[in-house]
DNA sequence: CCTCTGCCTG
DNA sequence: CAGGCAGAGG
C-alpha cells in the first residue's frame, strides 16, 4: 500500500529488467540479480536459489495485502513505511534498510562482478547469521554487528537495483560510496558448508522460537487480557481511525503480550521462514497464526464491547458450542497439503491460503457477507452465501459435507497447522470442540478420561473411529490445540459469536442454502429423542440451515423415511419374535445387545460413536411390543392398523438436548 | 389452501 | 434417500 515515490520508480524503472515483464518485474529482477547468479555459483546453489525464489512467491502473495506490507514485505522490497515498524525491534532493521542509512549511490554502474556477488552472498550470510546468532534475543552486541554487515548488503542490494533504473533516472539518493564488503573468506565450497549448517541451525532455532513464542504468549495472555481491554480500547481512540489502525493496533495488542524477546523471534522467525525454504510452511504456520491471533483479539474486544454495553451474561454454559467436525474433508486437506510440502510445491496452496487469511481481515469490519464472493470461492467451492445469522462460524468447504464439523478424533494427533487450516477455513470463531464452555483444567487430561458436561449424551469412546465423534468431547484436543495456537481463552458466549459472524462475512459462511450429510447425520441422531419433531424445532436445531419450503419439507421428509425405517424395522422384529414362538409381551426386551437396537444404531449412528439415550431403547420395546400385541391380535389385517400405533409411538417423543441447537453440533 | 403424514417406487 | 401421490387435519 504505502509505495513510496521511490519504490514506485523502482517498479518502473525495473521494467527495463531484461528478462521479466510482468508486473513483479521488481521481484523477478530482485530474485535473478539478488539471489540466483551468486547463488548458481554454490554447489548447492541450487537449493538456496529455489528457497529464495520461495520467498518470492510468498512476497508476491504478501505483496496483496496491507498487512504484510508494513512488515514482512518490507525485509524484501528494500523500503517501508517507517511508522509501521517503528516499535519493532532491531531485528527488522536488518532486514529492513529504512531510508536513512547511507547508501552507495553508484549512477556509473561499474562495479566489478566479484563484488556484487560477494556482497550479494554476504547479505544472505548475515540474514543467516542474525537469525542464528542470537535466538533469545539478548545478544545485543551480535546484533548490532549483523546489522552494519546487513546494512553493507543493502547497500550491495540498493546499488544493484540502482543500477538496473538509473541510466535514465539520475536518482538522487543521499549516501555515499558502497563498501562491498566481502567479509567472506575460503573457498565456494566453505561457503556452501557453511550455508548448510547455518541452515540446519536455523531450522533449529526455529522450532526453539516457536515453542518459547507459543508458551511466552500462551502464559501472558491470561494475565493480560484485562488489562488489554481497557489498552484496546484507548488505542483505538489514540490511533487513526478505519479498518487499518485498527488491526495495527489489534497486532500491537497483540505483541504488547508477548515479551519482548518474544518480539524479536516473531520477527526473526518473519525474516528467516522468508529465507529457508524448508521452513516455509512453518513460517506459514507462524504468519497465520500471528494473524489469527490478531483477529481473536479483536474478536475478543468486541465481543466484551458489546457485552459491556448490553450487559449480557456470558455464562459458559449458554455456550455449548460443539464442536464442528472437519472429518474427511479436512483430512484431505491436510494430506494433500503434507504430500505437497514433501514435493515442495506448496506454493499454489499457499497462494490461495494467505490471500484469504488476509481477505478475512480486510472484510472483516465493512463488507457485509453477500459482497463476500470473490474471495471465499477460492476457499469454498460452493458459492452460494447466505446471511442467516449462525451461531456457530463455519465456512463452507469445497466439500459436499458442508458446514464440516470439526472433527477431533482422539487417534489422529492434531497440528497446529490443522488447527490452522481449520481456522482460516471455518473462521477464528468456529469451535474446537466447545472450547469456550470448558474449563482449562480439563484441557490437558487424557481424552479417555475427560468427563463432558453432558447430561444426556455420552460419547462412546470410539477412539478408532474415523467418523463423527459427534458429541465432541470436545475439550480434550481442542482446548489445547488452541491453546498452541496461543488464542486467548477467549470465552465467547454464542450470541456474542453469532453477533460477530452476522458481522463477519468470513464467518457467516456456514449458513447453508442446503441440507448437507452434516445435518443429515445430526437429524439421524435427533430421531433417538424425536420421531415426530415439529418444522418448528426442526428450525430451532438446525439454526445453520436457511429454512424454505423445500428445505423444510426435505427435513420432514427425512425424519418420515426415519420413521419408516423405525417401523419396518419393528414390524419385523415383532413379525420375528411371534414366529420365535414368544408368547409374552414381556419376554420382549429391548437391550444395547438385542438385534433390533443393532439394526436401528447402524441406520442412524453408523458410526456408533453416539451413545443412544435410554429413552429411545424405551421407546423402542414399547413400539415392539404394540406391534407385537397388534400382529398377535391379527389386526395386520385391517389396512391402516399401524396408525394407531403411530398415535402411541408419536407421544413418547423426548425433548432433543440443547446441545442439538448449536449449528455445528456434529 | 397449506402442511404434514404415510405409502409406494426407484 | 428422494419424488410422487393421496389423504387427513387445521
Amino acid at each position: 500500500m504505502n509505495l513510496s515515490l521511490s519504490d514506485q520508480n523502482m517498479h518502473n524503472s525495473s521494467e527495463s529488467c531484461i528478462e521479466d515483464d510482468k508486473p513483479d518485474v521488481m521481484l523477478q529482477c530482485f530474485r535473478r540479480n539478488m539471489y540466483d547468479e551468486p547463488l548458481a555459483s554454490y554447489s548447492n546453489g541450487s537449493i538456496i536459489s529455489q528457497l529464495l525464489r520461495k520467498t518470492i512467491h510468498n512476497k508476491r502473495a504478501l505483496d496483496e495485502s496491507p498487512f504484510y506490507l508494513s512488515s514482512s514485505t518490507a525485509a524484501d522490497s528494500g523500503q517501508e513505511d517507517q511508522s509501521s515498524v517503528s516499535s519493532k525491534d532491531s531485528t527488522v532493521e536488518v532486514a529492513s534498510p529504512g531510508g536513512h542509512i547511507s547508501t552507495g549511490t553508484s549512477p556509473d554502474g561499474e562495479h566489478p562482478v566479484n563484488d556484487h556477488l560477494q556482497a550479494k552472498r554476504a547479505r544472505v550470510e548475515n540474514i543467516i547469521r542474525v537469525m542464528a546468532g542470537s535466538p533469545n534475543g539478548k545478544q545485543h552486541g551480535e546484533n548490532e554487528r549483523c546489522e552494519a554487515e546487513a546494512r553493507d548488503t543493502r547497500e550491495a542490494y540498493r546499488e544493484n537495483k540502482r543500477k538496473q533504473r538509473l541510466p535514465q533516472h539520475q536518482e538522487h539518493s543521499v549516501g555515499g560510496p558502497v563498501s562491498s564488503n566481502s567479509d567472506n573468506c575460503g573457498t565456494k565450497d566453505e561457503e556452501c558448508h557453511k550455508l548448510k549448517e547455518q541452515l540446519h541451525s536455523m531450522q533449529r532455532l526455529l522450532r526453539q522460537l516457536q515453542e518459547k513464542f507459543l508458551q511466552v504468549y500462551s502464559q501472558d495472555d491470561s494475565e493480560q487480557d484485562n488489562r488489554d481491554e481497557a489498552d484496546m480500547a484507548a488505542e483505538h481512540d489514540t490511533q487513526g481511525e478505519g479498518t487499518e489502525s485498527r488491526y495495527i493496533s489489534a497486532e500491537e495488542d497483540f505483541e504488547r503480550k508477548s515479551s519482548r524477546g518474544t518480539r524479536e523471534y516473531k520477527e526473526r522467525m518473519k525474516v528467516v521462514g522468508y529465507l529457508v525454504h524448508q521452513r516455509e510452511s512453518q513460517n506459514l504456520q507462524e504468519t497465520l497464526k500471528q494473524e489469527l491471533s490478531r483477529a481473536v483479539n479483536e474478536c475478543v474486544d468486541r465481543v466484551f464491547k458489546k457485552v459491556s454495553s448490553s450487559g449480557l451474561d456470558l455464562s459458559p454454559q449458554s455456550c455449548m458450542c460443539s464442536s464442528p467436525e472437519m472429518q474427511m474433508s479436512v483430512g484431505a486437506d491436510r494430506k494433500s497439503q503434507q504430500a505437497n510440502s514433501i514435493q515442495e510445491q506448496p506454493q499454489s496452496e499457499e497462494a490461495a491460503f494467505k490471500p484469504h487469511a488476509l481477505e478475512y481481515y480486510e472484510n472483516s469490519e465493512a463488507q457485509s457477507p453477500q459482497d463476500q464472493t470473490e474471495a471465499l470461492s477460492l476457499v469454498v467451492r460452493k458459492p452460494a452465501v447466505t446471511p442467516l445469522s449462525s451461531v456457530t462460524p463455519t465456512v463452507k468447504r469445497p466439500y459436499p459435507v458442508h458446514q464440516t464439523p470439526f472433527q477431533f478424533n482422539y487417534s489422529t494427533p492434531l497440528h497446529d497447522s490443522q488447527i490452522l487450516e481449520h481456522l482460516l477455513k471455518y473462521g477464528p470463531h468456529s469451535n474446537f470442540g466447545g472450547l469456550p464452555c470448558l474449563p482449562p483444567s480439563m484441557d490437558r487430561t487424557s481424552p479417555d478420561s475427560v468427563d463432558l458436561p453432558w447430561d444426556t449424551i455420552n460419547m462412546r469412546s470410539k477412539v478408532t473411529s474415523s467418523h463423527l465423534n459427534h458429541h465432541s468431547r470436545p475439550s480434550a484436543l481442542g482446548a489445547v490445540t488452541v491453546d498452541n495456537l496461543c488464542l486467548p481463552h477467549v470465552k465467547i458466549e454464542c450470541g456474542e459469536l453469532q453477533s460477530i459472524a452476522e458481522r463477519n462475512p468470513y464467518m457467516s459462511l456456514n449458513i447453508q442454502e442446503g441440507l448437507t450429510p452434516s445435518h443429515l447425520k445430526k437429524a439421524k441422531l435427533m430421531f433417538f429423542y424425536t420421531r415426530y419433531p415439529s418444522s418448528n424445532v426442526l428450525k430451532t436445531f438446525f439454526p445453520d440451515v436457511k429454512f424454505n419450503r423445500c428445505i423444510t419439507s426435505q427435513l420432514i421428509k427425512w425424519f418420515s423415511n426415519f420413521r419408516e425405517f423405525y417401523y419396518i424395522q419393528m414390524e419385523k422384529f415383532a413379525r420375528q419374535a411371534i414366529v420365535d414362538g414368544i408368547s409374552e409381551v414381556k419376554d420382549i426386551t429391548v437391550g444395547r445387545d438385542s438385534e433390533l437396537f443393532r439394526a436401528l444404531n447402524m441406520h442412524y449412528n453408523k458410526a456408533n460413536d453416539f451413545h443412544v439415550p435410554d429413552r429411545f431403547l424405551e421407546v423402542a420395546e414399547i413400539t415392539l411390543h404394540e406391534f407385537y400385541n397388534a400382529i398377535s391380535a391379527a389386526k395386520d389385517s385391517d389396512p391402516s392398523w399401524k396408525k394407531a400405533i403411530y398415535k402411541v409411538i408419536c407421544k413418547l417423543d423426548s425433548d432433543v438436548p440443547e446441545e442439538f441447537k448449536t449449528s455445528s453440533y456434529l
